[in-house]
DNA sequence: AACCCGACTCGAAGCGCTTCGACGATCCGC
DNA sequence: GCGGATCGTCGAAGCGCTTCGAGTCGGGTT
């Protein structure tokens, strides 16, 4: 089959072999058609299996798409189909969040979304409202996935309103009618204290997100001292919870006046990648060793916690699997399929080199007194 | 004239105010030129201004697209005007590249491109050759900006064989044919070592990335080594260069391996933003205090080296300037103006607290001694 | 007064693709 | 051996937009 095969048909040999003129060679359907001495439909039709197609044609066809080079005009496509393969991808792009772990996701979601052959349309989220709408309303994408939402976005109710499907990266005050994904930070909090509790720690902190995070209403700080907050009590640990900027003076302030006020203090749960190094490099000089003075428990992305010295305890940051759901959450809605209106990914913490059994008593308070 | 309107005109009442309706609310051109009382073709005109249209039309044309909420579908004109108006952006997006400056330059190219009325689609480094072949034969955008070229990229030929025009960021070993833009590297590995020498250092080293990004023969990795090196030399320092692997462990070994070999030692340039925060932790831990003892330069974004302790005298990478003019290049190819072939950003120090005049003579050289 | 020229606007022809209805073939059961 | 499914294929009608050639209408020229 092929070439200069079928009936009477002989096709035009290839003028412009698939690569080679540099200009103009875009490839039609309509030429893909006439090399495989068929219909146009019947290209379509091979190409998008809406429609059986006898396998001999099917494959003079493929055969004629591979030889030429074809790739289908995305333009008309979508014109056509009303479907444009696109995703778009909102990002904060901007203070706040830490970067690595949006890297990450954007990775996870691009990588699914191929995998689901759509490509995705970054943005960032200073188009605000207005962005949402412009590439909803050009058809230029299918559907939006959001990172980073707040407690009270803006863009949530425009999104709820929009005709295109989304899902939320975050959780906004209310979630009805959306579809969101996150990691259960509550939980996570929670099972830092567990973890803590569990080898005998009695006082424990909270080293969070800068203040502005927290005021910026963002959920998942609030979530995660809640868990970590509630979890505590329920297990009668005392806990102090303490916001906290990343650089290094910050951090030794803040712990310095966390061990000024709770001498007991043993264990700290931090709750921000920026600072995870710093506490590393303040504790040691305030005297504490990790993990035989204070246990340190990090919610962060594995590679800051296994690059950090000592190796971290922490829960994961799943950014990889939270961009995966994402897009598979998606694809569902944009095929119709009924979708959970919330997932929460379980948090699962890894035991690494920074926790220990609480100290009986700490050495500081020991020498501080008279000998026992 | 068309409809019941014009001169006495009273558009009929806007049946879908705009983001009401929830489905089939498309807004085509037709809807606002009816609305308007002109043809398709004027609207087109008014919306493209390729034509001359009186002012009374215009803002008749104007008030119905947005009372409407017009917004052209983006196939539709992909397809009639061969410009979908969205350019291609390819992060590596894996292992190396440190994060935060690639974050830093995908927003400034996303926000630039906005400013040109262009999109941005984000694609991986892993789709490869291939992936360039599909989105630009599928006419899907109208350029690529890649980034992390490495110096025997096999995406180059493509790149110079494609119908599209591309910008890089970074140098390939042969750039002919393409534009480049980066940091000048080799000014900046120069610029160091003239700041240092400036202070009265003799003797120095240079701290790179892990040996597998010199090793995948990433350009300015080499490039950085080549300024450092070849000033030193010109200058009359002595310079040692040496990779680096990101993890405290690795750090501590080699500056004490550094040390041990040469201990007159008395300035670092530290080329790897993972590694340089370690590093200032390391240096007190062997007993080096920055700058007293040992000064530091890093070539890093200025947020690193602001939030490092001390502050660190730094080369920046200017992740957004490359950005900006990656995608203001891009637009001039775009509309066929000429553009330099390669763009090499100077680079500009700035300096902070981690570099100090070179200590007459090094403290523990002094104590190893007899006293003078 | 016939003419031409700009300034504006319109209609229609696609852009490359999907999709729907139709049309020959086969194939089945009876 | 004939009606009716079924299968495989085709032709044509758009999808919403841009763009080109072709008007129309005043106001200057000769």
């Amino acid at each position: 089959m092929a070439e200069s095969s079928r009936p009477t048909s002989r096709p035009t040999p290839q003028p412009s072999p698939a690569g080679l003129g540099k200009r103009a060679d875009m490839v039609t359907i309509a030429d893909v058609a006439r090399h495989a001495g068929v219909a146009v439909s019947t290209v379509s039709y091979v190409l998008s299996g809406k429609r059986a197609i006898s396998a001999s044609t099917r494959a003079r066809v493929l055969a004629s798409v591979r030889s030429l080079g074809y790739h289908p005009n995305a333009g008309a496509r979508a014109l056509a189909s009303k479907r444009a393969n696109v995703i778009a991808l909102v990002l904060p792009l901007r203070s706040g969040m830490h970067l690595p772990v949006l890297m990450q996701f954007a990775t996870a979601v691009v990588t699914t979304a191929r995998q689901f052959d759509h490509d995705v349309l970054l943005m960032t989220a200073d188009e605000g409202p207005a962005g949402l709408r412009r590439i909803a309303a050009s058809a230029m994408v299918d559907g939006i996935v959001l990172m980073d939402v707040e407690m009270h976005d803006a863009r949530v109710p425009v999104l709820r309103d929009l005709e295109r499907p989304s899902v939320l990266i975050g959780f906004p005050a209310d979630p009805s009618g959306l579809t969101c994904v996150d990691l259960d930070f509550y939980r996570a909090g929670a099972a830092c204290v567990e973890h803590l509790a569990g080898l005998g720690h009695r006082t424990v902190a909270l080293l969070g997100a800068p203040a502005v995070v927290y005021d910026r209403d963002t959920g998942f700080a609030h979530r995660t001292r809640a868990g970590f907050t509630e979890t505590a009590q329920r297990l009668g640990i005392a806990a102090t919870a303490q916001s906290c900027e990343e650089n290094f003076e910050a951090v030794v302030r803040e712990l310095a006046g966390l061990l000024a006020r709770r001498p007991d203090l043993s264990a700290l749960v931090v709750h921000n990648e920026a600072a995870v190094g710093q506490v590393l490099a303040a504790l040691p000089a305030l005297g504490r060793r990790v993990p035989q003075d204070v246990s340190v428990v990090a919610i962060c992305p594995d590679e800051v916690a296994e690059r950090a010295s000592p190796a971290l305890t922490s829960v994961l940051i799943p950014a990889e699997e939270v961009g995966r759901q994402a897009v598979s959450l998606l694809m569902c809605k944009l095929a119709e399929k009924p979708v959970p209106q919330s997932t929460l990914l379980p948090p699962r913490l890894t035991v690494r080199a920074s926790t220990a059994t609480a100290p009986a008593k700490p050495r500081w308070v020991r020498a501080g007194s008279p000998a026992s």
